[in-house]
DNA sequence: ATCCCGAGGG
DNA sequence: CCCTCTGGAT
């Protein structure tokens, strides 16, 4: 995508929403690590449905150390992939609590050792919690920056790398909200709402749909 | 490359 | 029925 439209696309997409948010329901930087964990391969509507209920009754990693494996997969059994998040979510509390304080670390490497963490995950909750400009590379955005063109990549890594360069500062730090809603809402994977995109005039994929 | 794995949409 | 959803570990 051509240096002038990066920034027509981005400034589109930022008039359509100045404060952009995470649509997943936390209280505090642990529990936004809890449900980002949980959100794989799910939808955060699924995963909201869930902790509402559990996030009433636990907030920090010794909460849920003393909730206990079983009791947690009643909570969280409606969200795919459940069995392994469950066993991943009791370890890595565990692992804040005697390695961490019982603090979410700001730190990449340190997020990235807890199961069920990886890069992605790490990236999102950075992100949101600390402010710090990453730009987390999901199903929507890995989606998204291979068919409009703005940052062609084969694998994740390749596209964040491309997202990173390409990216002015001034919208980096919201960069990854406005992509993952673009791409949920109107880039979507099966059937592209290509006739109500406010993006339209600087992407690749409307010279195949139109 | 493969497994994990429920809910919702088309 | 088939596809997709804010992936990670092996």
């Amino acid at each position: 995508m051509k240096k002038a439209h990066i920034n027509l696309f981005y400034e589109t997409l930022a008039k359509g929403n100045p404060e952009p948010k995470s649509e997943l329901q936390y209280t505090n930087v642990y529990t936004l690590l809890v449900a980002v964990v949980l959100s794989a391969q799910a939808t955060d509507k699924g995963v909201n449905k869930a902790t509402e209920a559990l996030f009433k009754i636990v907030e920090t990693p010794n909460q849920m150390v003393e909730l206990g494996e079983a009791k947690l997969k009643d909570y969280i059994k409606t969200i795919g992939l459940f069995n392994t998040k469950a066993k991943n979510v009791i370890k890595l509390s565990q692992m804040l609590v005697h390695e961490h304080g019982g603090e979410v670390p700001n730190d990449q490497a340190a997020l990235e050792k807890l199961p069920g963490v990886g890069r992605k995950t790490a990236n999102v909750v950075r992100n949101i919690y600390f402010q710090v400009p990453t730009i987390a590379v999901d199903t929507h955005i890995f989606r998204v920056g291979n068919r409009t063109g703005l940052a062609p990549g084969k694998n994740p890594l390749e596209v964040e790398k491309k997202l990173l360069k390409v990216t002015p500062k001034e919208w980096k730090l919201h960069a990854h909200h406005w992509l993952i809603l673009h791409g949920r809402y109107i880039c979507k994977a099966r059937k592209p709402e290509c006739t109500a995109c406010p993006v339209i005039d600087y992407c690749a994929y409307k010279a195949k749909t139109l």
